[in-house]
DNA sequence: GGATTACCTTACATTACGTAACGTAATATG
DNA sequence: CATATTACGTTACGTAATGTAAGGTAATCC
C-alpha cells in the first residue's frame, strides 16, 4: 500500500547499528554506559546522526530494549486457564535473563511524567498482563473458573508477584514459582481442585 | 555507652543540609536533578565536602530517601490477620505519595550488582514484606488462617501486587485495593469467610 | 540538472564529574 | 597554652558527556 518511495537518499542501516550497539552496551556495562559517545564509537555512527533519531540517550536505550523483545508466544490450544498458566511461565523465563531484568528495571524507573516513559513501561510490564486478561476472560466465559473472580485484582496479584521477584530478587522467579502462584491464587471452578491456597 | 567524644572538630549540620537539599531536588525535579553541583549550591555545602560523605550522587540520593522514611507504625493490638490487613493499607498510603512512588522507582532501578543498591532495594521494598511475614506467622500460630498456606507465595502476591500498581500506575494503589487484595487472597480459617477469591 | 533526504566531520559552549592542594575552624588531649 | 585531630571551605584542574551548529558528501526521485 504505502510502498511509494519518498524522495531523497534512503536511510542506511545506521539506525539499526546504533540500536545493536546500545543493546550491547546495556547488556555488558549497564544503563549508565549507554551514552551517545559510546554508541557512536561502537556503531560507527556519527553523534549528530544519533541526535537526529533520538532526543537523548534514555530514548535510545528504551528503543534498543523494545527492538529486541521477542514476539509473544502463540497461545496454547488447550484450555484458557492452562494457557494463562503457561503465559506466566513464559514471562518468568523471559525476565529471568539478564536482558529481562534490565528491561524490567528500566521500565520501573522510567520517568513517570514523560509520555515515552509511560509508553515504555506499558509495553514492557503491561503487555503480558493484557494477554493474561484476555485468557482470563476466556476462562470465565468457558466456565473454567469461578465467574465471581475479580479479574483486575487477580491479574495484579499474579503478574505483580512475578515482577516483584524479578525486580527485588529476594527469591527465584522461575516456572516453579509461577506454577505455585497460579495454583494458589486461581480459583478453578470447583471441579478438579479446591479454591484457595494450595496445600503443602 | 559510646558517648566518648572523639577528638577533632565536631561535624556541622552540613550533612543534614545536604540530605534535605537532595530530597527537595528529588521531589521537585526528579532523580536526574540530584547532582553534587545542585546539592552543593542549594545546601550551601562545598562540593568536596559532599564527596567526603558520599561516593557519588546516587548514594547521596538513596541516603536522602532513607533519611525521611517514617518509622513503621505500631502493630495493631487486634488479631495478627487484621494487623496484616492494616499493614498493607499503610504501605499503600505511604507509597501513594510522590515521594513514595519515587522511592519505589529508585529502589526498582537501583543497581543490582552493587551492594548499596541491593541494600537500598531491601530497605525500601522488603522491610514491609518482612513485617508482613511476622504477622502472617503469628496468624498461622494463632489458628487465624489455614496453616497449609505457602507464606512466601502469598506474601509476594500481596506486596508484589501492591508495588506493581505503585510502579506501573495502571490502576490506583489505595486502601480499597489492598482490602480487596487481602480479602481475595488470604484464606481465613474457614469461619467467617470462605477461602478463595472474593465474591463480587 | 534540481530537489530532497541521510549522513559525516569538525567545532564549540556548557554541565557535571572526580580529585588535589591548601587554608581555616573547632574540638580534645597533654 | 600547644598540639593533634577532625570538619569544612576555596580554588583549581583534567576529563567525560551533552546538545547544537556549520558546511560538505552521498544517494535517490522527478
Amino acid at each position: 500500500m504505502t510502498d511509494v518511495k519518498p524522495p531523497g537518499r534512503p536511510p542506511t542501516d545506521a539506525r539499526d547499528r546504533a540500536l545493536v550497539a546500545a543493546a550491547a552496551l546495556l547488556h555488558d556495562l549497564g544503563p549508565g554506559a549507554v551514552t551517545f559517545e559510546a554508541v557512536a564509537a561502537r556503531a560507527a555512527v556519527s553523534r549528530p546522526t544519533l541526535y537526529r533519531h533520538w532526543p537523548n540517550a534514555a530514548a535510545l536505550t528504551m528503543a534498543a530494549v523494545l527492538a529486541d523483545t521477542a514476539p509473544p508466544a502463540a497461545p496454547a490450544d488447550g484450555g484458557a486457564l492452562d494457557a494463562l498458566r503457561d503465559l506466566l511461565g513464559h514471562v518468568a523465563v523471559r525476565f529471568a535473563t539478564r536482558r529481562g531484568v534490565q528491561a524490567a528495571r528500566m521500565a520501573a524507573a522510567a520517568d513517570g511524567d514523560s509520555e515515552v516513559g509511560k509508553a515504555f513501561r506499558s509495553h514492557v510490564m503491561l503487555s503480558s498482563r493484557a494477554e493474561g486478561r484476555t485468557l482470563l476472560d476466556r476462562a470465565v466465559a468457558a466456565g473454567e473458573i469461578d465467574a465471581r473472580v475479580d479479574a483486575e485484582v487477580l491479574l495484579d496479584a499474579l503478574f505483580g508477584a512475578l515482577f516483584f521477584r524479578v525486580l527485588v530478587g529476594h527469591a527465584s522467579a522461575d516456572r516453579a514459582f509461577t506454577d505455585a502462584l497460579f495454583d494458589d491464587l486461581v480459583p478453578r471452578a470447583a471441579r478438579s481442585r479446591q479454591p484457595g491456597i494450595r496445600a503443602l
